[in-house]
Parts: structure tokens; C-alpha cells; sequence
DNA sequence: ATTAGCACTCTGTCGGTGCGAGTGCTAACA
DNA sequence: TGTTAGCACTCGCACCGACAGAGTGCTAAT
């Protein structure tokens, strides 16, 4: 167990840290006002600390450095988050504006949160398996081809061109919209493709004239990939952090902001709450420099997505814990909001 | 007016720095196959050429490297563009498939371009004021909002939603759309708004009842921003350039890549057929350090659009201009093909 | 338990040196 | 007169040693 001269002691190497990106050294420590101890008594505590693990020494005469695992004690029990409001201001004012589209909300959220903490903020729409179809359009483009709209639950609107048969009247789409709608609304957006093979196909057989003939055709709007959205804002924000002056770091990171797969699997095992992983403590290699903040917003019925800051381990916790927290709460409140009014 | 030799040497010296981005000296130059002269009849000859403008030095004692001029002449009259099977091949494979959308073709193109480079690509959409408007149509989502969904003359599909007036008939809506069909078809995307205004208002007058109640919102369908869309590839090529060893230069590029509205007017300007700008030529502080080569592809009634590359002055003008002269006619074969079937 | 003092360690910087690549110039040559 | 060999000179760069600065660990005194 630590003792509490070593927690204050650890927290203020931590902050400095944080704030400077230099090792700190034991006598820098002991000038400090809270500090009523000599440069040789923390010399004496730096080294416990290391010891157990919490800091390390980057060469053997050189001032301490906050391990992972300081970093982990640091976020669990010795931050303070510290209330912002400026940033919360400047949320809430953005946020009061209307909104007509989920995606504005979003984008502008993402955009909020990297300008305010210089960090680079990813933000990932609700989870597709609990996102629904609400309603299904197609509109005739030319004799051969058409447009699928889809419009799910969370009122994200998608099209999807496709082509047509040759000879299909306006009258049968129109009917055969009538029986996607009736049967495809509130089918997970994942889920389609499989109840329209399953479900609808031998309806429409029934109720559709030469049906077979547009089968492929009507398959194509739903084997469509559906990717996973991804609102990245400030993406080169992490240039401005003095620890990646090395080019290799940039070029690992952008290769890995380039790859929204890679970014989707990042983030899309996050629970409620906030998260803080830092560095090796992400299963993915690509990261393993970096700390990621993840909080969950909601949306709507209970819907689940992720908001998310990555930047060094060496990241501002105070600041950004509570400002996460506060975008999250915002962003679902000005998503549910704008939800009931789309209802 | 250069003699023979001063072109050849000047050929390869450029060709040579293009291609090990070290300074080219007079030895090393005097030992190729092609040069029967001796070094000091080169230094003599580079020294003419450094005074001609076309070379310079890095350091008194330098190698000599290409001076904007310098590439500026080679790319003029030096550069024969050397075919590229293999690139060409490529391009033709992924140009086989079917599209159903015009975004996939561009969005492919960029792609392979940087793919085939390793330069950033960047590919802007047709002209706007070129681009007129085919067909829209209302949804209504829910009592409230609705999408419209504006096709264009290039296959272009877009959806804006929009919030209706509380008691609307679908009917009304239906009329709505039919005069908005009749009058606004052919129209330019750019001028949407304006004939909204001036033309369409008076008409609706007549025949909706009450249309004072929904002139803002469906005028919020046009005066909603039609961004420029651009697509781009490649992103992280730039870092694999030995001159962008220097963080700031990082920096500087992605600062600018990350402000769409900058490329688009870096590119707006361009003109049929090929053309390279060099690193000052370019009126752009941002790009100063680049080079540019921009050719326009066609898309059915000859709306253009532009391609483009972005890499640094010592770019391999001779591959990438014939690569960029392929793939601009390769796309705009394919956009004809898909443009016809689609008409 | 705390602290002052001291020897020690490591980094970063600064000046110097030597090497290699390259130039410009001059004088000789064809 | 154009070409070339030779030579002195210039830079950049890598390496080295010295040294200052920051920091540590340990010991002995308080």
C-alpha cells in the first residue's frame, strides 16, 4: 500500500509530466509549494515508487518517468477530474443549434471534442446490430436503373443505387416496396439481407409477376456492404505532441487512421461508462503508444455508440475524463432531443 | 539556347536526382554509359547550367540538384513519358468491373492512382455549375421531416432531410414534387436555389393551398451547402518521401489536406489535358514544397472534372504523367460507359 | 525519519579533426 | 578552341573528447 506522501508525490510527477514531457527530476520536485520535503527524501520515495513499478528512469541518472502501470494508478484513484467550463460552454452552445440530420450531430461533436483537447477524436455510429429499419424507398432513376432509400431507426438515411430489369412497371415497385416495408420494418440493418432471402422472397413470388426476374436485382440493395461509420476529427492534432517528432510513430499512425476497420474493431468492444486503456493494455499493436478514452453515448431506445479520444499516454486525464463525460451526456441528450422530435 | 550536351547532361542529372533524391555530382555523372566526357568538362558544363538557372547547389561544394526552372524545363521538353504496361493493365482490370455509382468510379480511380505512385492523389467532382439537376424527390419520414432526394445529370445521388410543416398532406407533398420536377430538371445544382426562388414561388402560390407555411422548409432542401465533393488516395504516401523526413513539413501537408475547401480551389482551375505546376508556380503558400500534375476527365456532355497527384518537385514526372494521361481517359471511358447506361 | 553532502552517471552540446565527395580554376593537351 | 588532368579548396558529416547540467544513490550527520 502506498503511503500518502508517495501518492502526492507520484500525482504531482504524473501532472508535471503530463505538462512538460520531461523526465522530473527530484530536486525540480522539492521547490514545488505543496512539497515540504528535501530533494533526497523524494529521491529515497522516487526510488520505492519505481520499485513497485508505478515510474520508470528513462537512462539511470535521469529524472522519473511515469510507467503504464503509474499511469493506470494515476486515472484509477488520483485523478481529479477537473470541471472545464469553457469547453462545457462551448459544447452547449454548439449543441443548441437544431439539427436535421444525426450525422450533423455527430460530425460536429467529433470536431468539438478534438479542437478543445488537441487530441484526436474518432466517433463511431450506433452499433448496426440494434440499429432497425424504420422504412425502405426506391425511386426509378432511368429504365434500367434505381435508387434504394433506406431510413433506419436512429433516422440515418443511406441510398443505395442499383439496377433494375429492363421491363418492370412503376406499378410493381410500388408493390414491391409495399412488401418490404410491411415486412422489413424493424429488422436489425444487419439482419436484412437473411429476411429478405428468407421471408420475403417466397411473398413476393406470390404477389409479384415474374418475380424471379428482379430477384437478384431487389438482393443486390441489401448484399450491399453497410459500413460502419466513422467520425474522425483532428486527426492530425497528434503532430503538435512533442513524442512524435519521429516520423516512423506518424507513419504507423496514420496507417492505422487510414484503416477504419482497424479503428471499428478498436472501439467497438466499449461498454457504459468511460474507459481509459493505456498503451500496451490495448490489444492492438498498432496503439500500443497511444492511450484511448472511450465513453458511450446513447441514442434513442438504448442504442450504443462510442465516443472516443486517442493521444499519447502521456494524455491530459483531468481535462479530458471530464470533458468526455460532459460531450457524452450532451451528445445524447442534443441525439434524443433531436430523436423524439424525428419521431 | 541549351546545345545538346548541356540537354543531355541536364536530362540526367534531373533524371538521376528523381531518382535517389541526393544531390547529383560531376564524377559519379561522368561514369555513365551514355557520357563520354570527362567530370571536369561536366563541372564546367553544370557550372554554365547553375548560371542558366536550371541547377543549384545545396552547399558550395555540393552536387548540383534540379531548380524549379530546371524541372519546369525538363518536364517541357525533356520528359518523354515512358509507358507503363503493367500500370496500364491495372488501371484496365478495375475499370472492367460494373458501377452502379459514379462515386465508385472516382473513388476507385483515386485509389489506384496513389496506389500506383505511392503520391497522394486527389480527384475532384465534375464542376458544379456544369452539373444540373435530373430528378428530386420527397420522402416523408415521419409527420414532421422528410428527405428530399436530388439526382443529378451525372448520376450523382444525394439526400438532404429537411423538416416539413405539421399537417401536410402526402398529397400536397406529391404535387409539390411534380412542379418541382417540372420546372427545376436541367437546371444547374448552383442555381437551384436562385430559380427556386424566382420562378418556382409563384407557381406554388397558385396551385398549393397555404404554400406560405412550407416556403421555408423547401427552401431549406436548396439553400442546404452542396459541398464540392473530393476524393482522395493515399494520404500516408507523402511520408514515405525522403524529403518529408522534417515533422513540420508533416505538419504543413496534413493541415492542408485537411481543409477540403483548399483543394478544391487548388484544383478548380484547371484546364483540358495535362499540366504540372512546380513547387512556386503554384500560387499556393501551402504547396510550395510540391509539385502538382492535374489532367480533367470527361463525363458525359462534357462536364469536367480533374485528377490529380501531389507529391514533392522531385516527383517521377515520367511515369506519373503517363500514368495520369491513361487513367484520365480510362475514367472517362468508363464514366461514358456507365453514363450511357445509366441515361 | 530526514536531510546534507558527495561521488558518480548519463545526456547533450560544443569545438576540433579527418575523411569523402565535390567544386573551381589553371595549365597542358589534341 | 574544346577537352582534360591535376590540385587546392570547401562543405557536410561522422567521430571524438571535454565539459556542463541534471539527476541519482549512498553515507553519515542531525
Amino acid at each position: 500500500m502506498l503511503t500518502d506522501r508517495q501518492l502526492l508525490l507520484l500525482q504531482l510527477i504524473i501532472d508535471d509530466f503530463i505538462e512538460t514531457a520531461h523526465p522530473v527530476g527530484s530536486r525540480a520536485l522539492s521547490k514545488k509549494d505543496k512539497i515540504p520535503y528535501s530533494a533526497a527524501t523524494i529521491r529515497n520515495e522516487m526510488a520505492d515508487l519505481e520499485e513497485l513499478g508505478f515510474l520508470e528512469k528513462t537512462h539511470s541518472s535521469s529524472g522519473r518517468v511515469p510507467s503504464e502501470k503509474g499511469y493506470r494508478y494515476y486515472v484509477d484513484h488520483l485523478v481529479s477530474p477537473i470541471s472545464n467550463p469553457e469547453g462545457i460552454k462551448f459544447i452547449n452552445d454548439i449543441m443548441k443549434d437544431g439539427f436535421f440530420e444525426f450525422e450533423q450531430i455527430v460530425q460536429m461533436s467529433a470536431e468539438v471534442l478534438s479542437e478543445l483537447t488537441n487530441y484526436t477524436s474518432i466517433i463511431l455510429g450506433p452499433e448496426l446490430n440494434s440499429t432497425k429499419l424504420k422504412q425502405i424507398q426506391i425511386i426509378p432513376l432511368t429504365s434500367h436503373t434505381a435508387v434504394a432509400i433506406l431510413v433506419t431507426d436512429t433516422g440515418h438515411v443511406e441510398h443505395r443505387s442499383f439496377s433494375i430489369p429492363d421491363v418492370i412497371q412503376p406499378s410493381v415497385i410500388e408493390k414491391m416496396v409495399n412488401i418490404l416495408n410491411d415486412r422489413l420494418q424493424g429488422v436489425p440493418i444487419v439482419q436484412l439481407e437473411e429476411v429478405f432471402h428468407k421471408e420475403i422472397t417466397n411473398l413476393m413470388k406470390k404477389y409479384i409477376q415474374d418475380f424471379d426476374k428482379s430477384y437478384e436485382y431487389l438482393k443486390s440493395i441489401f448484399t450491399q456492404e453497410h459500413p460502419v461509420k466513422i467520425y474522425v476529427g483532428g486527426k492530425s492534432n497528434i503532430l503538435l505532441q512533442p513524442e512524435f517528432n519521429d516520423v516512423n510513430k506518424i507513419r504507423a499512425f496514420y496507417a492505422m487512421m487510414d484503416n477504419e476497420n482497424e479503428i471499428a474493431n478498436l472501439l467497438k468492444n466499449s461498454k457504459h461508462g468511460i474507459e481509459v486503456t493505456i498503451g500496451n493494455e490495448n490489444e492492438f499493436e498498432a496503439i500500443k503508444d497511444f492511450s484511448l478514452i472511450t465513453a458511450s453515448y446513447q441514442l434513442g431506445k438504448g442504442q450504443l455508440g462510442t465516443i472516443a479520444l486517442i493521444g499519447p499516454t502521456r494524455m491530459e486525464y483531468k481535462k479530458v475524463i471530464s470533458l468526455l463525460s460532459s460531450l457524452s451526456k450532451e451528445m445524447s441528450e442534443a441525439l434524443y432531443k433531436w430523436y423524439k422530435s424525428y419521431k
